[in-house]
DNA sequence: GCATCATATGAACAATTGTTCATATGATCC
DNA sequence: GGATCATATGAACAATTGTTCATATGATGC
């Protein structure tokens, strides 16, 4: 995949320089899979739903799930996810565990994603 | 959903103040569902692959098939989705089809998301 | 110790997704 | 007209995903 070489499939209507070209300047297998990674998790209601009201107060896991109407259970696994790809962190308080945003940098990216919408 | 009265479900744990102020301050349904959407169409490697290549030169489906090593008929499935999200656009040049990038707005939502991985 | 509460996790299920194969469309050239 | 080429699309399939239910963990208070 990440061959830089000319060793372009033959079909009649590629263009091999162009192709050449292209496939030189292309980003890294690993990058790119890294990418997708983060936007997959990014493109579900439910954890846009938890990061949204996140950005705005840390909540415990059951104040989230009475906040989205939805089951404790699914909300932690949900959290799980996002904890595991530092878009979410938490500190335990007692039985509680409270859940904020990771970083303000998370926040960027998930106003990105708002700002596409409004300019669409 | 949009409801903002506070309407909590009854569990032990919930702080029913917060519940409340959380979900008066959410996002609107569409809204989420549309970053949401987004999200998702930006969470495919392959699709990924396609905008990274975009965003440095228009080429013809063929050429991206042959860039990414992958079949014709699975680009052109992909190249339909961005363009439903408007994601990419493309002219005819006779049995040719040339896509580009639709905006750069679409651009700084790629970049935004290659920032986050390096930043990580 | 035991009971209770808040959260986490595993298994199971329906629903969705991306690719492949086969075929359709629509343009070009003879 | 017919043949060929570039692209689009529909159906089918395996693979992945999000939720639910049941249960485990781990802390608190008696």
């Amino acid at each position: 995949m990440q061959n830089t070489e000319c060793d372009v499939c033959e079909q009649h209507c590629t263009h091999p320089q162009t192709v050449c070209q292209a496939r030189s300047a292309m980003l890294a297998e690993d990058s790119v899979m890294k990418i997708a990674e983060i936007f997959k998790i990014l493109g579900d209601p439910t954890r846009i739903k938890v990061l949204d009201v996140l950005s705005k107060r840390e909540l415990c896991v059951c104040d989230l799930a009475a906040t989205l109407q939805m089951g404790q259970s699914a909300i932690s696994h949900q959290l799980r996810i996002l904890r595991g790809a530092r878009l979410v962190k938490y500190r335990r308080e007692g039985k509680e565990a409270w859940y904020s945003l990771d970083d303000e940098h998370v926040l960027t990216l998930f106003q990105q994603g708002l700002e596409h919408i409004n300019h669409i």
